[in-house]
RNA sequence: GCGCCCGUAGCUCAGUUGGAUAGAGUACAGCCCUCCGAAGGCUGGGGUCACAGGUUCAAAUCCUGUCGGGCGCGCCA
């Protein structure tokens, strides 16, 4: 309805231009907005306001011209000059009424588009660190990263969700080196755990499926294993200096064989608990990609030598440096260490040039916000490969503080004292934590109150969304048992009668829904949903209380019947593109 | 110190990209089931849009500065 009306107003803008009224060079597409309030109609636009200045014209009398300028539509009921120079139109009920009927037969469809025109968009989300499971702070991000994902489809985009597996790297030898410590104290070995280690009980099952399946296999004595390692921040020493002696000794002693093998079993489970976690919360993805291969087909070295030869890498201090502050980093960064190790970022360089490689036109990556500084550098690696970086979007996503009892909870992942993903879709349920999730905006920071969500109370505000569903069901069961025939072709009902104010909103309502998603989508806010469907929602449940739609007179019943069958698709579709069940019953 | 995000009702947050009288939820007070599900509806109070300037027909929204909160500033990932 939106567009018709721009259309509309653009045509005759055309005319005023073509007329000398207005300057051509300011002949662009106009703003038209909802109004706020219905006294002022369903559509306003500001085009002669904002126009005045350079047709050197007053506003109201340029409103006047552009009125005088539109074409007749079928659309329009009435259209009033109000305030300083708005423009107010007011659309006929026909209007309204054809859409009960287009609502039912696109059913899904309806409100998806094709603005995308099928480009091609990779989102990126989650990938987080193989070495733990997911917490609740990642579920911010998947569950975000998912709604994004499935509203950029929705409105013709050819979306690529993908997870990028941090499958090299330190921080895995740590993982590899914890879990084999904790399988030498199963084979009864007395040893002090490293504090950098990671001390999660999930490290210990990865353990005691080492020591179950392969028994002592990879023993060593805790001395030999501890000999000539640097002490421990607990014993006067250096944490980090610990923890490199220790995986050291882990690959030494291991050997090349043994090593690899305890550090896929950890890598495998973590990978294997964090699909199965992610899939249970609705999150899928079409692709997994591994850091490790872009090592091993040699990509990182290629992108290291294209970054040589292009003149944008020299050596400091034994280490290769990237020269990011001439594409506005703040610092030059390292792509090779001085033990000839290169750095993740290395590898991130050439993982988003593969990206751009694989021809999709835009990249999105939704990162945690503690990654923000990280932004530059990438962007600057991916100008100096070839000017692309205006292809990639970094959503940061803000942290979910959690509370608990009134206080802070503090998360840590070394100490292993965090609140799973899998924890809280299991105490509150995967619709009410991903509707709770996607509520705010991303760079909102976000509240998140375990007590309220544990709750299960109808403080969620999910459970008026899918009240307001299950209402609607109950309706249409109880309509059955009365042996009440509802029309089953919607073209076929007389929407004259609906004459109420509610019925009126919630039509109005249901007309918005195609620009929220669009709005959503293009924006990246699935809030914009959420608060859309709670809106709806509220319509509908006035309208419940203020009408009965069980009644007599046929005719009225058949209108007011397809009405909440329209609305009961469009809350189906909201719900489903964020991932939320419409349960019949509740 | 520098950079990014945020500051709107007691609390948690929206605010259609600069529009008309700043809105929801929650909490609090009162009312509504012989009636399709009361997990609901209706009514009410509650605001210096952090503060100070600036830009213009118009600012919660844009610019500058100040204050307050969060995060980041590794040859970790």
């Amino acid at each position: 309805m939106k567009k018709q009306i721009e259309d509309l107003v653009y045509s005759a803008l055309q005319q005023l231009a073509s007329q000398g009224l207005i300057p051509a060079e300011t002949l662009t597409r106009p703003k038209i907005d909802r109004t706020k309030d219905s006294s002022h109609g369903d559509f306003a636009t500001n085009a002669a306001l904002v126009l005045a200045k350079p047709a050197g014209r007053n506003p109201r009398e340029l409103a006047q011209a552009l009125v005088g300028a539109l074409p007749a539509s079928k659309l329009v009921e009435k259209c009033e000059i109000a305030g300083p120079g708005f423009i107010n139109f007011t659309l006929t009920q026909d209007a309204y009424h054809e859409l009960i009927p287009q609502i039912l037969q696109q059913g899904h469809g309806f409100g998806r588009s094709d603005l995308g025109a099928g480009r091609k968009v990779q989102v990126e989300y989650v990938s987080a660190n193989p070495t733990g499971p997911l917490h609740v702070g990642h579920g911010r991000g998947a569950a975000y990263g998912s709604v994004v994902a499935d509203l950029l489809e929705a409105v013709g985009y050819q979306v690529h969700r993908e997870y990028y597996v941090n499958d090299a790297g330190r921080q895995m030898d740590i993982l590899a080196t914890s879990v084999w410590l904790r399988y030498l104290e199963l084979c009864d070995a007395t040893l002090t755990f490293p504090a950098n280690g990671y001390k999660g009980d999930y490290v210990w099952d990865i353990a005691a499926t080492l020591h179950r399946d392969h028994g002592e296999a990879y023993r060593h004595d805790a001395a030999e294993v501890f000999d000539g390692v640097p002490a421990d921040e607990p014993a006067g020493g250096d944490k980090e200096a610990h923890i490199d002696g220790l995986i050291g000794q882990a690959k030494k002693l291991l050997g090349d064989n043994r090593y690899r093998f305890v550090f896929e079993l950890g890598l495998n489970a973590i990978l294997d608990d964090i699909r199965d976690d992610l899939s249970l919360f609705g999150v899928r993805y079409d692709e997994w990609y591994s850091e490790r291969s872009l090592t091993e087909s040699g990509a990182v070295n290629r992108v290291i030598e294209r970054l040589r030869s292009g003149g944008y890498l020299y050596e400091k201090e034994g280490a290769l440096w990237f020269r990011s502050t001439d594409f506005g980093d703040d610092l030059d960064r390292v792509v090779v260490r001085e033990n000839g190790q290169t750095t993740y970022f290395a590898s991130d360089i050439a993982y988003h040039l593969d990206k751009l490689e694989r021809g999709f036109d835009r990249v999105i990556d939704i990162w945690g916000a503690d990654h923000h500084g990280y932004v530059p550098r990438v962007k600057a690696a991916l100008s100096a490969l070839g000017n692309q970086a205006e292809k990639l979007d970094v959503l940061l996503v803000q942290f979910a503080i959690l509370y608990r009892n009134g206080a802070k909870v503090q998360m840590s992942t070394r100490s292993g004292e965090f609140v799973t993903l899998r924890e809280l879709r299991k105490e509150v349920g995967a619709d009410a934590a991903r509707f709770f999730y996607v509520m705010r905006k991303c760079e909102q920071h976000m509240d998140f109150d375990l007590d309220l969500a544990k709750s299960q109370s109808s403080d969620n505000p999910v459970y008026y969304v899918q009240y307001a569903h299950a209402r609607i069901c109950s309706v249409l069961q109880q309509a059955a048992e009365q042996q009440i025939v509802i029309e089953s072709d919607p073209r076929a009902v007389d929407y004259h009668c609906l004459n109420e104010a509610h019925e009126q909103a919630l039509m109005t309502r249901l007309a918005k829904y195609p620009e929220i998603l669009e709005l959503s989508a293009l924006n990246e806010e699935p809030h914009q949903l959420t608060h859309y469907l709670r809106d709806l929602a509220t319509d509908f449940h006035t309208y419940y209380n203020a009408h009965k739609f069980l009644i007599e007179d046929e005719a009225l019943r058949n209108a007011r019947l397809q009405l909440i069958l329209a609305t009961r698709q469009v809350l189906r579709n909201g719900l489903g593109l964020l991932g939320v069940s419409a349960p019949d019953k509740m």
